[in-house]
DNA sequence: CGTCCAATTGAACGTGTTCAACCAGGGTGG
DNA sequence: CCACCCTGGTTGAACACGTTCAATTGGACG
């Protein structure tokens, strides 16, 4: 259902593209512009106008925020078919990265979606859809760093990932390094790394590489 | 912005009712229908199928989530103008609740809003608009409860209190229980406690009463 | 081969939880 | 009217957990 409202808006011809430039020449006429991102490189920035609105096509990025102290937080990941860019005020409120060095965005400028675009009412009901993903994305985050013990968070950590990235189930890998995961869910990178050891320990996961996790027990994963 | 959306939709002739029932017959082709709840009356539930989009008028409510293991969530606090029900899924993931016995909700049909209503651009635009706001919300919170220590969230939460809630600035009353601060921010309810202690030891805060918090220094408070 | 970074593990410390007691206010019923 | 209970709030003490600082390992890369 997603993917319909990409299809509409980001289907314009050239895709191949390196390093943060613009794909090709786009008319003026079109709406979607695609973008290839590498691995650190920001897409938007935490207090900047927010003239786009965006969606990943290919590879991850993450949207986080610096606090006053110097610490970063993750909001979300990003992952392929999700949309981002929301902003209340007209400016960012956080800042957008990409985590992979084939990361390819979409951007939509905002006015025309608000102005033009909307004329068309099977648009307007994708872009509805796209907002109520995207709530339902932080929802779902909310209620993993809601959780008590660290365990939990991460073993809700591992679900997540396991029902976002299509794959073999199961038999994971994780998309980010431990600090990420550590921003991510709010807590240090110690603890994450214990966390993961202490899962393995309890016959719940199996660490096969550092970024390759098994999933053996999934009930017991959540519990804490 | 968020009230051009309610007055569009919601301008429906009867607003006054009792406990919990339908304020009064509506003609089957009106699309938005009030309700008057009193304090812990159930508004949705979750597991059951979301019909509705919602918004509160009056009052106070808010949506929230019992795990399995018992633990209430609560997801986000809705005041008045504030937009929720939105499921990625055909059925509601949480469930809302009237925090106070004058509280008011309106309530959309929500197949009428993805297929009639979609006709009309400029209601569309207030739809989204709506979206935006409680995506924004939701990640407002997010924040506030990914801070470090309880002090922080608390006095984060005593500042988000202050900007949603109009009144006479840096006197705010507290318009839910500490055992709510504690499911809303994560915390125990003696941690909540505490931390308001402590504001008040450090001089951020004055606690002239249990829900009555006036604010003495807010740069020290957010601050942790 | 040395450097750098990610990841892990240990130990001490700080903070939040948990269990418990206590207090204040508002009902209710004898 | 007072005793009683119940709810909401506060505070104390012991404990568990996560953080912090520190050291170590392992792999990738020049």
């Amino acid at each position: 259902m997603i993917n319909h409202f990409q299809t509409d808006f980001a289907n314009n011809p050239a895709t191949a593209s390196v390093h943060s430039k613009l794909v090709a020449p786009e008319p003026s006429w079109l709406v979607a512009k695609t973008t290839q991102y590498r691995r650190g490189e920001v897409i938007c920035r935490q207090g900047y106008v927010a003239n786009y609105w965006y969606s990943v096509t290919r590879g991850l990025a993450t949207r986080y925020v610096i606090r006053a102290d110097g610490r970063r937080h993750l909001l979300e990941l990003l992952l392929p078919g999700d949309f981002f860019g929301f902003s209340r005020q007209g400016d960012h409120e956080s800042t957008s990265e990409a985590m992979s060095d084939d990361t390819v965005i979409v951007q939509y400028p905002r006015h025309r979606i608000e102005k033009r675009i909307l004329s068309e009412a099977s648009q307007t009901w994708s872009i509805c859809e796209a907002l109520i993903e995207a709530l339902s994305r932080l929802e779902d985050h909310l209620l993993v760093v809601g959780r008590v013990t660290a365990s939990e968070k991460v073993g809700s950590f591992l679900l997540d990932i396991e029902r976002r990235i299509p794959g073999r189930t199961t038999d994971i890998q994780l998309p980010i390094s431990r600090y990420d995961i550590a921003d991510y869910l709010g807590i240090s990178v110690e603890t994450v790394s214990r966390a993961l050891s202490d899962l393995t320990r309890r016959g719940c996961i199996q660490l096969t590489g550092p970024r390759d996790v098994k999933i053996v027990n999934r009930d017991t994963l959540a519990v804490g």
